[in-house]
DNA sequence: CATATGACGATAT
DNA sequence: AATATCGCCATAT
């Protein structure tokens, strides 16, 4: 399988996503250099998510909310979020303020993840 | 090159 | 708020 940079770079964004975060499609999308690009996320994970180990459960749409329809992933999506400790509001969303993976820490170099910025 | 797919995102109604 | 529609773009065929 020839190496598909962007493909690439959104498996490895995906990998590094710390426990107990979630990032976005969008914005793994822009991390991975083609910021209109999360609906190629999207293709990824569900092309991916069962052969390459992804964390998955980790991606959710800008809302907050978990894009599976139920009975398509989203009853399980949800379970492993909260497993990690990501809690949910009345309307299924998660707080962003709280658990949004921004590609590092703020205030907090060399955590162990990458900068993304480019 | 033409089409189809896709777990999106922004905007209009 | 809930749909509907359009824009965007990498891959697959």
């Amino acid at each position: 399988m020839a190496r598909q940079e962007f493909s690439n770079t959104v498996i490895e964004i995906i990998r590094a996503i710390p426990r107990g975060f979630v990032a976005t499609y969008g914005g793994i999308a822009f991390m991975a250099g083609s910021p209109q690009a999360a609906r190629q996320v999207a293709r990824i994970l569900h092309a991916c998510s069962g052969k390459e180990q992804l964390p998955w459960h980790r991606v959710v749409n800008r809302e907050g909310r978990i894009s599976l329809k139920p009975m398509q992933g989203y009853e399980e999506q949800r379970m492993l979020l909260e497993d990690e400790g990501v809690t949910f509001d009345a309307k299924g969303r998660i707080d962003l303020d709280l658990y949004l993976w921004r590609g590092r820490v703020a205030g907090e170099p060399g955590d162990g993840t990458r900068d993304f910025s480019g």
